[in-house]
DNA sequence: ATATTTCTCCATCAATTGATGGAAACAATC
DNA sequence: GATTGTTTCCATCAATTGATGGAGAAATAT
Protein backbone atom coordinates (compact mmCIF):
# COMPACT_ATOMS: atom_id res chain seq x y z
CA UNK A 1 0.00 0.00 0.00
CA UNK A 2 1.54 3.26 -1.16
CA UNK A 3 1.96 6.07 1.41
CA UNK A 4 0.02 9.35 0.28
CA UNK A 5 3.24 10.69 -0.03
CA UNK A 6 4.68 8.16 -2.82
CA UNK A 7 0.97 8.56 -4.11
CA UNK A 8 1.38 11.95 -4.61
CA UNK A 9 5.21 11.70 -5.88
CA UNK A 10 3.74 8.90 -8.51
CA UNK A 11 1.47 11.00 -10.16
CA UNK A 12 2.95 14.43 -10.53
CA UNK A 13 0.13 16.08 -11.93
CA UNK A 14 -2.09 15.27 -9.19
CA UNK A 15 -3.22 17.82 -7.26
CA UNK A 16 -1.57 16.94 -4.03
CA UNK A 17 1.99 16.80 -5.70
CA UNK A 18 1.18 19.85 -7.41
CA UNK A 19 0.63 21.91 -3.57
CA UNK A 20 3.43 19.57 -2.43
CA UNK A 21 5.71 21.66 -5.49
CA UNK A 22 4.41 25.00 -4.63
CA UNK A 23 4.52 24.45 -0.83
CA UNK A 24 8.66 23.82 -1.15
CA UNK A 25 9.15 26.78 -3.51
CA UNK A 26 7.30 29.17 -0.32
CA UNK A 27 8.28 27.74 2.38
CA UNK A 28 12.11 27.86 1.11
CA UNK A 29 11.92 31.17 0.52
CA UNK A 30 9.71 32.83 3.22
CA UNK A 31 10.13 29.59 6.14
CA UNK A 32 7.70 27.47 8.13
CA UNK A 33 5.91 30.24 9.85
CA UNK A 34 5.77 32.91 7.45
CA UNK A 35 4.32 31.06 4.95
CA UNK A 36 0.63 31.17 4.94
CA UNK A 37 -1.44 28.18 4.02
CA UNK A 38 -3.26 31.13 1.77
CA UNK A 39 -0.24 31.94 0.20
CA UNK A 40 0.21 28.05 -1.14
CA UNK A 41 -3.37 27.58 -1.78
CA UNK A 42 -3.58 30.87 -4.02
CA UNK A 43 -0.15 30.12 -5.74
CA UNK A 44 -1.81 26.78 -7.13
CA UNK A 45 -5.06 28.38 -7.81
CA UNK A 46 -7.48 26.57 -5.49
CA UNK A 47 -9.07 27.57 -2.12
CA UNK A 48 -7.81 27.07 1.23
CA UNK A 49 -10.12 24.15 1.84
CA UNK A 50 -9.36 22.35 -1.13
CA UNK A 51 -5.50 22.20 0.28
CA UNK A 52 -6.46 21.42 3.79
CA UNK A 53 -8.79 18.56 2.19
CA UNK A 54 -5.79 16.88 0.40
CA UNK A 55 -2.70 17.36 3.25
CA UNK A 56 -4.51 18.09 6.30
CA UNK A 57 -2.35 20.57 9.22
CA UNK A 58 -0.33 23.16 7.66
CA UNK A 59 2.41 20.91 9.96
CA UNK A 60 1.78 17.47 7.99
CA UNK A 61 2.48 19.64 4.26
CA UNK A 62 5.32 20.58 5.54
CA UNK A 63 6.80 17.10 7.33
CA UNK A 64 5.77 15.75 3.94
CA UNK A 65 8.29 17.69 2.06
CA UNK A 66 10.34 17.58 4.60
CA UNK A 67 11.11 13.94 4.46
CA UNK A 68 11.03 14.17 0.55
CA UNK A 69 14.33 16.58 1.05
CA UNK A 70 15.82 14.14 3.58
CA UNK A 71 15.38 11.65 0.73
CA UNK A 72 16.50 13.57 -1.87
CA UNK A 73 19.88 14.41 -0.13
CA UNK A 74 20.75 11.38 0.82
CA UNK A 75 20.35 9.82 -2.69
CA UNK A 76 22.43 12.92 -3.86
CA UNK A 77 25.50 11.63 -1.58
CA UNK A 78 25.30 8.46 -2.53
CA UNK A 79 25.82 9.72 -6.23
CA UNK A 80 28.93 11.40 -4.57
CA UNK A 81 30.31 8.26 -3.14
CA UNK A 82 29.73 6.76 -6.14
CA UNK A 83 31.72 9.08 -8.20
CA UNK A 84 34.65 9.06 -6.31
CA UNK A 85 35.66 6.10 -5.53
CA UNK A 86 39.42 5.11 -5.96
CA UNK A 87 40.03 8.58 -6.97
CA UNK A 88 42.86 11.01 -4.89
CA UNK A 89 41.71 13.21 -2.54
CA UNK A 90 42.04 16.57 -4.57
CA UNK A 91 39.60 15.05 -7.48
CA UNK A 92 37.22 13.88 -4.60
CA UNK A 93 36.43 16.79 -3.56
CA UNK A 94 36.72 18.77 -6.77
CA UNK A 95 33.81 16.43 -7.63
CA UNK A 96 31.61 16.10 -4.63
CA UNK A 97 31.67 20.07 -4.73
CA UNK A 98 30.61 20.01 -8.72
CA UNK A 99 27.92 17.37 -8.00
CA UNK A 100 26.35 18.97 -4.92
CA UNK A 101 26.56 22.73 -6.11
CA UNK A 102 24.67 21.41 -9.55
CA UNK A 103 22.26 19.83 -7.72
CA UNK A 104 21.48 22.56 -5.33
CA UNK A 105 21.83 25.58 -7.87
CA UNK A 106 19.06 23.51 -9.70
CA UNK A 107 16.64 23.19 -6.75
CA UNK A 108 17.38 26.12 -4.01
CA UNK A 109 14.47 25.17 -2.13
CA UNK A 110 16.44 22.72 -0.52
CA UNK A 111 19.44 25.13 0.16
CA UNK A 112 16.97 26.78 1.58
CA UNK A 113 14.86 24.78 3.79
CA UNK A 114 17.90 23.45 5.04
CA UNK A 115 18.77 26.87 6.19
CA UNK A 116 15.42 27.85 7.46
CA UNK A 117 15.84 24.32 9.36
CA UNK A 118 19.42 24.87 10.98
CA UNK A 119 18.63 28.44 12.40
CA UNK A 120 14.85 28.99 12.96
CA UNK A 121 14.36 28.95 16.71
CA UNK A 122 10.11 29.73 16.42
CA UNK A 123 9.17 26.32 14.15
CA UNK A 124 6.77 24.03 15.92
CA UNK A 125 8.34 21.50 18.41
CA UNK A 126 7.08 17.98 16.40
CA UNK A 127 8.25 19.37 12.62
CA UNK A 128 11.04 16.97 12.11
CA UNK A 129 14.53 17.79 11.29
CA UNK A 130 16.59 17.64 8.18
CA UNK A 131 19.48 14.73 9.54
CA UNK A 132 22.90 17.07 8.61
CA UNK A 133 24.60 15.32 11.17
CA UNK A 134 24.14 12.09 10.18
CA UNK A 135 25.81 12.69 6.29
CA UNK A 136 28.74 14.16 7.73
CA UNK A 137 29.73 10.81 8.89
CA UNK A 138 29.26 9.92 5.70
CA UNK A 139 31.14 11.93 3.95
CA UNK A 140 34.32 11.95 5.94
CA UNK A 141 34.36 8.25 4.93
CA UNK A 142 33.69 9.09 1.34
CA UNK A 143 36.52 11.76 1.20
CA UNK A 144 38.84 9.11 2.72
CA UNK A 145 39.23 11.81 5.97
CA UNK A 146 38.10 9.53 8.43
CA UNK A 147 38.33 5.24 8.43
CA UNK A 148 35.37 4.61 9.93
CA UNK A 149 31.84 6.47 10.98
CA UNK A 150 32.98 6.27 14.81
CA UNK A 151 35.96 7.42 13.99
CA UNK A 152 35.23 11.01 12.78
CA UNK A 153 37.31 13.39 14.83
CA UNK A 154 35.32 16.44 15.64
CA UNK A 155 37.42 19.08 13.70
CA UNK A 156 37.12 16.93 10.49
CA UNK A 157 33.01 17.07 11.08
CA UNK A 158 33.32 20.71 11.89
CA UNK A 159 35.27 21.07 8.50
CA UNK A 160 32.51 19.12 6.32
CA UNK A 161 29.70 21.49 8.24
CA UNK A 162 32.18 24.65 7.36
CA UNK A 163 32.01 23.26 3.65
CA UNK A 164 28.87 22.14 3.18
CA UNK A 165 27.30 25.39 4.99
CA UNK A 166 29.55 27.28 2.37
CA UNK A 167 27.66 25.85 -0.61
CA UNK A 168 23.99 26.47 0.94
CA UNK A 169 24.97 29.97 1.86
CA UNK A 170 26.48 30.68 -2.15
CA UNK A 171 22.90 29.28 -3.43
CA UNK A 172 20.41 30.36 -0.85
CA UNK A 173 22.11 33.68 -1.17
CA UNK A 174 22.08 34.32 -4.46
CA UNK A 175 19.83 37.27 -4.77
CA UNK A 176 21.97 39.01 -1.87
CA UNK A 177 25.68 37.79 -3.02
CA UNK A 178 24.77 38.35 -6.91
CA UNK A 179 24.27 41.80 -7.43
CA UNK A 180 27.51 42.30 -4.75
CA UNK A 181 29.51 40.65 -7.65
CA UNK A 182 28.02 41.94 -10.45
CA UNK A 183 27.48 38.88 -12.45
CA UNK A 184 25.22 37.15 -14.14
CA UNK A 185 23.51 33.47 -13.15
CA UNK A 186 25.89 31.70 -15.25
CA UNK A 187 28.96 32.98 -14.24
CA UNK A 188 27.58 33.08 -10.69
CA UNK A 189 27.60 29.25 -10.65
CA UNK A 190 31.17 29.19 -12.13
CA UNK A 191 32.27 31.72 -9.38
CA UNK A 192 30.65 29.92 -6.78
CA UNK A 193 32.76 26.28 -8.03
CA UNK A 194 35.98 28.25 -8.11
CA UNK A 195 35.86 29.71 -5.06
CA UNK A 196 34.55 26.86 -3.18
CA UNK A 197 37.49 24.81 -4.50
CA UNK A 198 39.98 27.42 -4.42
CA UNK A 199 39.06 27.55 -0.22
CA UNK A 200 38.99 23.61 0.23
CA UNK A 201 41.56 22.05 -1.61
CA UNK A 202 44.63 23.59 -0.82
CA UNK A 203 43.55 23.11 2.97
CA UNK A 204 42.66 19.56 3.22
CA UNK A 205 45.47 18.14 0.58
CA UNK A 206 48.23 19.97 2.04
CA UNK A 207 49.27 17.65 4.66
CA UNK A 208 47.85 14.36 2.83
CA UNK A 209 48.89 15.24 -0.53
CA UNK A 210 51.59 12.26 -0.52
CA UNK A 211 49.50 9.42 1.28
CA UNK A 212 46.50 10.06 -0.84
CA UNK A 213 47.56 10.87 -4.20
CA UNK A 214 49.40 7.48 -3.70
CA UNK A 215 46.26 5.79 -4.72
CA UNK A 216 46.19 6.92 -8.44
CA UNK A 217 47.52 4.61 -10.65
CA UNK B 1 20.62 67.37 19.37
CA UNK B 2 21.00 63.32 19.95
CA UNK B 3 18.68 61.62 18.18
CA UNK B 4 16.60 58.72 19.95
CA UNK B 5 18.79 56.22 19.27
CA UNK B 6 21.39 58.06 20.88
CA UNK B 7 19.93 58.97 23.67
CA UNK B 8 18.82 55.16 24.54
CA UNK B 9 22.56 54.32 23.70
CA UNK B 10 23.42 57.10 26.12
CA UNK B 11 21.42 55.72 28.68
CA UNK B 12 21.15 52.24 28.85
CA UNK B 13 18.79 52.10 31.76
CA UNK B 14 16.31 53.85 30.18
CA UNK B 15 13.12 51.98 28.86
CA UNK B 16 13.92 52.60 25.42
CA UNK B 17 17.05 50.66 25.43
CA UNK B 18 15.89 47.99 27.39
CA UNK B 19 13.61 47.60 24.63
CA UNK B 20 16.01 47.64 21.94
CA UNK B 21 18.57 45.38 23.50
CA UNK B 22 15.56 42.77 24.09
CA UNK B 23 14.26 43.46 20.79
CA UNK B 24 17.91 42.78 19.39
CA UNK B 25 17.86 39.37 20.55
CA UNK B 26 13.96 38.19 19.82
CA UNK B 27 14.65 39.58 16.00
CA UNK B 28 17.71 37.86 16.08
CA UNK B 29 16.31 34.24 17.19
CA UNK B 30 13.16 34.56 15.21
CA UNK B 31 13.39 36.91 12.29
CA UNK B 32 11.33 39.77 11.85
CA UNK B 33 8.20 38.32 11.09
CA UNK B 34 7.82 35.52 13.97
CA UNK B 35 9.01 38.02 16.26
CA UNK B 36 5.62 40.16 17.85
CA UNK B 37 5.68 42.90 19.40
CA UNK B 38 3.77 41.26 22.14
CA UNK B 39 6.83 39.03 22.84
CA UNK B 40 9.25 41.82 22.91
CA UNK B 41 7.18 43.62 25.32
CA UNK B 42 6.78 40.44 27.55
CA UNK B 43 10.12 39.85 27.96
CA UNK B 44 11.03 43.34 28.87
CA UNK B 45 7.96 43.42 31.29
CA UNK B 46 6.07 46.14 30.03
CA UNK B 47 2.44 46.47 28.45
CA UNK B 48 2.29 46.55 24.63
CA UNK B 49 1.38 50.12 24.50
CA UNK B 50 4.12 51.46 26.39
CA UNK B 51 6.45 49.61 23.59
CA UNK B 52 4.73 51.51 20.89
CA UNK B 53 4.91 54.36 23.01
CA UNK B 54 8.65 54.18 23.07
CA UNK B 55 9.20 53.08 19.54
CA UNK B 56 6.16 53.85 17.35
CA UNK B 57 5.89 50.96 14.94
CA UNK B 58 7.87 47.52 14.90
CA UNK B 59 9.18 49.28 11.67
CA UNK B 60 11.23 51.95 13.07
CA UNK B 61 12.40 49.53 16.23
CA UNK B 62 13.63 47.35 13.55
CA UNK B 63 15.22 50.15 11.58
CA UNK B 64 16.77 51.75 14.39
CA UNK B 65 18.62 48.07 15.64
CA UNK B 66 19.85 47.24 11.95
CA UNK B 67 21.31 50.82 12.24
CA UNK B 68 23.01 49.73 15.59
CA UNK B 69 24.30 46.80 14.15
CA UNK B 70 25.33 48.38 11.03
CA UNK B 71 27.76 50.69 13.07
CA UNK B 72 28.86 48.23 15.49
CA UNK B 73 30.57 45.88 12.06
CA UNK B 74 31.52 48.95 10.57
CA UNK B 75 33.66 49.81 13.43
CA UNK B 76 34.66 45.90 14.36
CA UNK B 77 36.04 45.63 10.70
CA UNK B 78 37.88 49.11 11.54
CA UNK B 79 39.32 47.50 14.45
CA UNK B 80 40.60 44.44 12.18
CA UNK B 81 42.17 47.04 9.97
CA UNK B 82 43.95 48.86 13.18
CA UNK B 83 45.47 45.46 14.22
CA UNK B 84 46.59 43.76 10.95
CA UNK B 85 48.57 46.68 9.74
CA UNK B 86 51.84 45.58 7.75
CA UNK B 87 51.94 42.28 8.97
CA UNK B 88 52.11 38.92 7.02
CA UNK B 89 49.23 37.83 5.24
CA UNK B 90 48.82 34.84 7.14
CA UNK B 91 49.06 36.99 9.91
CA UNK B 92 46.58 38.96 8.75
CA UNK B 93 43.83 36.15 8.27
CA UNK B 94 44.70 34.85 11.71
CA UNK B 95 44.14 38.31 13.06
CA UNK B 96 41.01 38.85 11.58
CA UNK B 97 39.40 35.55 12.32
CA UNK B 98 40.23 36.09 16.03
CA UNK B 99 38.71 39.15 16.44
CA UNK B 100 35.47 38.84 14.07
CA UNK B 101 34.56 35.09 15.95
CA UNK B 102 35.25 36.82 19.51
CA UNK B 103 32.57 39.68 18.26
CA UNK B 104 29.74 37.81 17.14
CA UNK B 105 30.36 34.93 19.65
CA UNK B 106 30.11 37.49 21.80
CA UNK B 107 26.88 39.06 20.44
CA UNK B 108 25.18 36.25 18.49
CA UNK B 109 22.13 38.18 17.49
CA UNK B 110 24.62 40.61 15.19
CA UNK B 111 24.91 37.08 13.55
CA UNK B 112 21.50 35.91 13.55
CA UNK B 113 20.36 39.35 12.49
CA UNK B 114 22.45 39.39 9.35
CA UNK B 115 21.59 35.93 8.28
CA UNK B 116 17.94 36.79 8.72
CA UNK B 117 18.41 40.16 6.27
CA UNK B 118 20.61 37.95 3.65
CA UNK B 119 18.52 34.91 3.23
CA UNK B 120 14.64 36.62 4.33
CA UNK B 121 12.48 37.06 1.28
CA UNK B 122 9.42 38.54 3.34
CA UNK B 123 10.00 41.36 5.29
CA UNK B 124 8.61 44.51 4.81
CA UNK B 125 10.14 46.78 1.90
CA UNK B 126 10.55 49.49 3.92
CA UNK B 127 12.93 47.76 6.50
CA UNK B 128 16.81 48.59 5.52
CA UNK B 129 19.72 46.19 4.63
CA UNK B 130 22.58 45.14 6.34
CA UNK B 131 25.46 46.07 4.18
CA UNK B 132 27.90 44.03 4.05
CA UNK B 133 28.86 44.67 0.62
CA UNK B 134 30.31 47.72 1.42
CA UNK B 135 32.87 46.00 3.68
CA UNK B 136 33.71 43.85 1.77
CA UNK B 137 35.77 45.62 -0.34
CA UNK B 138 37.51 46.98 2.58
CA UNK B 139 38.30 43.65 4.15
CA UNK B 140 40.07 43.17 0.32
CA UNK B 141 41.88 45.85 1.48
CA UNK B 142 43.29 45.37 4.67
CA UNK B 143 44.13 41.59 3.87
CA UNK B 144 45.98 42.90 1.16
CA UNK B 145 43.97 40.85 -1.52
CA UNK B 146 43.49 44.07 -3.46
CA UNK B 147 45.07 47.70 -4.47
CA UNK B 148 42.11 49.86 -4.43
CA UNK B 149 38.71 49.84 -3.99
CA UNK B 150 38.08 49.76 -7.38
CA UNK B 151 40.44 46.99 -8.00
CA UNK B 152 38.76 44.13 -6.13
CA UNK B 153 37.94 41.14 -8.60
CA UNK B 154 34.87 38.91 -8.81
CA UNK B 155 37.19 36.18 -7.29
CA UNK B 156 38.50 37.87 -4.16
CA UNK B 157 34.86 38.89 -3.32
CA UNK B 158 33.41 35.79 -3.26
CA UNK B 159 36.44 33.95 -1.30
CA UNK B 160 35.49 37.08 1.17
CA UNK B 161 31.90 36.50 1.50
CA UNK B 162 32.91 32.51 2.10
CA UNK B 163 34.82 32.91 4.32
CA UNK B 164 32.18 35.82 6.24
CA UNK B 165 28.91 33.75 5.87
CA UNK B 166 31.09 30.46 7.34
CA UNK B 167 32.35 32.47 10.29
CA UNK B 168 28.53 33.32 10.80
CA UNK B 169 26.49 29.94 10.01
CA UNK B 170 29.05 28.91 12.86
CA UNK B 171 27.78 31.72 15.42
CA UNK B 172 24.32 31.39 14.56
CA UNK B 173 23.85 27.36 14.14
CA UNK B 174 25.68 26.75 17.39
CA UNK B 175 22.71 24.85 18.59
CA UNK B 176 22.42 23.10 15.56
CA UNK B 177 26.05 22.59 15.19
CA UNK B 178 27.55 21.67 18.32
CA UNK B 179 25.09 18.32 19.31
CA UNK B 180 26.70 17.33 15.82
CA UNK B 181 30.18 18.05 17.45
CA UNK B 182 29.59 16.78 20.84
CA UNK B 183 31.57 19.59 22.40
CA UNK B 184 31.16 21.96 24.82
CA UNK B 185 30.74 26.00 24.09
CA UNK B 186 34.51 26.92 25.12
CA UNK B 187 35.72 24.17 22.69
CA UNK B 188 33.28 25.11 20.48
CA UNK B 189 34.74 28.59 19.75
CA UNK B 190 38.26 27.14 19.50
CA UNK B 191 37.19 24.67 16.99
CA UNK B 192 35.37 27.46 15.06
CA UNK B 193 38.79 29.36 14.75
CA UNK B 194 40.80 26.42 13.82
CA UNK B 195 38.48 25.32 11.48
CA UNK B 196 38.44 28.39 9.57
CA UNK B 197 41.72 29.08 9.92
CA UNK B 198 42.65 25.24 8.67
CA UNK B 199 40.14 26.09 5.54
CA UNK B 200 41.44 30.03 4.83
CA UNK B 201 45.22 29.81 5.53
CA UNK B 202 46.54 27.71 3.05
CA UNK B 203 43.77 28.52 0.34
CA UNK B 204 44.95 32.51 0.54
CA UNK B 205 48.81 31.73 1.11
CA UNK B 206 49.30 29.22 -1.42
CA UNK B 207 50.60 31.64 -4.06
CA UNK B 208 51.05 34.62 -2.17
CA UNK B 209 53.48 33.22 0.09
CA UNK B 210 56.64 35.19 -1.38
CA UNK B 211 55.77 38.68 -1.98
CA UNK B 212 53.44 38.86 1.42
CA UNK B 213 55.98 37.10 3.45
CA UNK B 214 58.34 39.63 2.38
CA UNK B 215 56.83 42.83 4.27
CA UNK B 216 57.43 41.12 7.66
CA UNK B 217 60.58 42.97 9.55
C1' DA C 1 -30.02 7.24 -15.18
C1' DT C 2 -29.14 6.73 -10.44
C1' DA C 3 -26.31 6.27 -6.50
C1' DT C 4 -21.93 6.84 -4.42
C1' DT C 5 -17.64 8.55 -3.82
C1' DT C 6 -14.32 12.17 -4.58
C1' DC C 7 -13.23 16.76 -4.91
C1' DT C 8 -13.83 21.94 -4.63
C1' DC C 9 -15.49 26.14 -2.84
C1' DC C 10 -18.09 29.53 0.27
C1' DA C 11 -18.92 31.02 4.81
C1' DT C 12 -17.39 31.12 9.11
C1' DC C 13 -14.71 30.39 13.64
C1' DA C 14 -11.37 31.42 17.27
C1' DA C 15 -6.73 32.99 18.06
C1' DT C 16 -3.10 36.08 17.08
C1' DT C 17 -1.19 40.27 15.35
C1' DG C 18 -0.01 45.30 14.69
C1' DA C 19 -1.79 49.32 16.31
C1' DT C 20 -4.51 53.13 18.95
C1' DG C 21 -7.42 56.01 22.38
C1' DG C 22 -8.05 57.07 26.87
C1' DA C 23 -7.73 56.62 31.67
C1' DA C 24 -4.85 56.29 35.51
C1' DA C 25 -0.27 56.50 37.86
C1' DC C 26 3.83 58.93 38.38
C1' DA C 27 7.16 62.78 38.24
C1' DA C 28 8.50 67.59 37.67
C1' DT C 29 7.54 72.38 38.04
C1' DC C 30 5.52 76.28 40.06
C1' DG D 1 -0.69 71.54 47.07
C1' DA D 2 -2.12 72.39 42.45
C1' DT D 3 -0.64 72.15 37.59
C1' DT D 4 1.63 70.37 33.98
C1' DG D 5 4.03 66.85 31.46
C1' DT D 6 5.64 62.14 31.11
C1' DT D 7 5.06 57.28 31.43
C1' DT D 8 2.33 53.07 31.99
C1' DC D 9 -1.53 50.05 31.48
C1' DC D 10 -6.45 48.43 30.13
C1' DA D 11 -9.71 47.89 26.58
C1' DT D 12 -10.44 47.63 22.07
C1' DC D 13 -9.99 47.61 16.75
C1' DA D 14 -9.33 45.67 12.15
C1' DA D 15 -6.64 42.41 9.61
C1' DT D 16 -4.59 38.01 9.19
C1' DT D 17 -4.03 33.23 10.27
C1' DG D 18 -4.90 28.13 10.86
C1' DA D 19 -8.68 25.40 10.61
C1' DT D 20 -13.61 23.34 9.86
C1' DG D 21 -18.62 22.27 8.38
C1' DG D 22 -21.50 21.94 4.84
C1' DA D 23 -23.30 22.70 0.24
C1' DG D 24 -22.67 21.85 -4.16
C1' DA D 25 -19.94 20.13 -8.48
C1' DA D 26 -17.39 16.46 -10.76
C1' DA D 27 -16.11 12.05 -11.41
C1' DT D 28 -16.89 7.06 -10.77
C1' DA D 29 -19.46 3.04 -9.99
C1' DT D 30 -23.79 0.43 -10.21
Amino acid sequence: MPSPLEKARLNPDSMKAKILGVARKLFGDYGYNSTTTRMIAGKVGIDISTLYYHWGEKQDLYEALITDINEEIKMEFKEVEKNVKNKPLAERLDIAIDILTDYLFAHPEVSNLILHDSFNKSKPEAVPDIKIGDFTSNIAIAMDLAKSRANVSVETKARILAVWNCVLNFISGESFFRPILGIDRQKYLATIKETLKFIIVPAFTKEKKEETYGIKP
